[in-house]
DNA sequence: GGGTAATACTACTTGTCAGTAGGTAGGCGG
DNA sequence: CCGCCTACCTACTGACAAGTAGTATTACCC
């Protein structure tokens, strides 16, 4: 009964700065794809992260302050995820190929990212909302390129059924629904969602059901 | 000085329930798909209603419940809106046209019901997630069923990159990120938005990009 | 007109949570 | 070994929001 039966608070290793923060983010992330913003508590987040309630007001500072950074350091990772498996000089369908694959790679990995970014962000309205939606709108008008530039290679113009923006925004949306999908069916490789995309998107159904198949060019 | 320049509490008509209850649904939607589940509170919703907080605990129940009522009016709503568009003796394209416009138009009607079925009705967790989350897996379902009956219909079985689940998922997830988009962009129709769908999905940039165009047959 | 039931309100209790005040402890230069 | 800075904590405050108790008012039927 001497200081060996009290648990020893081992807790309370000093380590520095840089860690603390990473450990707070990792656990804020955790908490905010689970719960939201307005339901997740800074004090479950301490709790998560094995860390006091003002350490995180010292270091990350308010709640919309902490959601921001790990909207931001999400975010990065994801742009990054996905700019790492690109090749400009491929012809566009292979760039989206390569874009769509590195993306559910991504999804598979960082399931609470993906949660936060696509699902949560949106939800605290203002600043959030407008940044993640400017994101987003970055990335349909970058498929719309994308799309645009696959169609004037080939001659064809802007036509009264086709608006390369619009088209993008449902490729855009129809990728990130695949994404939800897949997370309740995670035996299904990245490389097999891409290429149901692929062959959506590229072929359509039409094609499809009279037996086509969109491969990936060597 | 008489009771005249004294502003008659006109609120004060008794209503009878039944119009109380809808007033409040209203205001309900209104105020969850500006604010979110958690971020709207319920004297803010007896405001807008132009009724007091007990009106609504005794007419609807607690917070969740009324979320409940909401969700449950709305889905009705829209699914009722696409049923009302649909002839199911037509061929799959067609049906599948026509269901889309319905729901393009529903959403242009009643912005704040999409809203809160689509981005809202996530973020409460639990029972409503699992609600919605159920009635979107029919929607699925149910495209997956035309999809594999358009292919069946021309005797394409299973094969290996041919996922009607999966395509639909990603049919359901663009066309309810184009409503997203047309959200921003009001002066384009619902007929023209179903096109441009119908174009990407049975056509495929493939397609498009070679000229191609879809047309709904008379 | 008078009773009664539905309609409606004001004013409270209670709990939760963001944010903070103020203090402890371990490393480190001198 | 002494001050001092940084890491870290417990314990609080203040605000806001869900839900309720108790009461007042009017429509309507006989």
């Amino acid at each position: 009964m001497s200081e060996e039966d009290q648990r020893p608070p081992e807790r309370a290793r000093r380590l520095p700065r840089a860690v603390r923060e990473r450990q707070i983010l990792d656990a804020a992330v955790q908490v905010f794809s689970r719960h939201g913003y307005h339901a997740a508590s800074m004090d479950e987040i301490s709790d998560v992260a094995g860390v006091s309630k003002p350490m995180i007001y010292t270091y990350l500072g308010s709640k919309e302050d902490l959601f921001g950074a790990c909207i931001r350091r999400e975010a990065t990772r994801l742009l990054e995820a996905i700019q790492a498996g690109v090749q400009p000089d491929l012809p566009p369908d292979m760039q989206l190929w390569h874009g769509l694959r590195s993306f559910y790679r991504f999804v598979a990995e960082y399931r609470e990212s993906w949660t936060v970014l696509h699902r949560q962000a949106l939800t605290v309205g203002g600043a959030f909302a407008a940044e993640i939606t400017d994101m987003r709108a970055r990335a349909i008008q970058l498929v719309a390129a994308l799309v645009v530039s696959a169609g004037t290679r080939k001659g064809v113009g802007e036509q009264a059924e086709f608006s390369g923006e619009g088209l993008a925004a449902s490729l855009v949306g129809g990728a990130e629904s695949l994404a939800d999908w897949a997370l309740d069916h995670p035996d299904i490789s990245d490389g097999v969602l891409a290429s149901w995309l692929m062959n959506l998107v590229w072929l359509g159904f039409n094609d499809l059901i009279e037996g086509a198949v969109w491969k990936p060019s060597e």
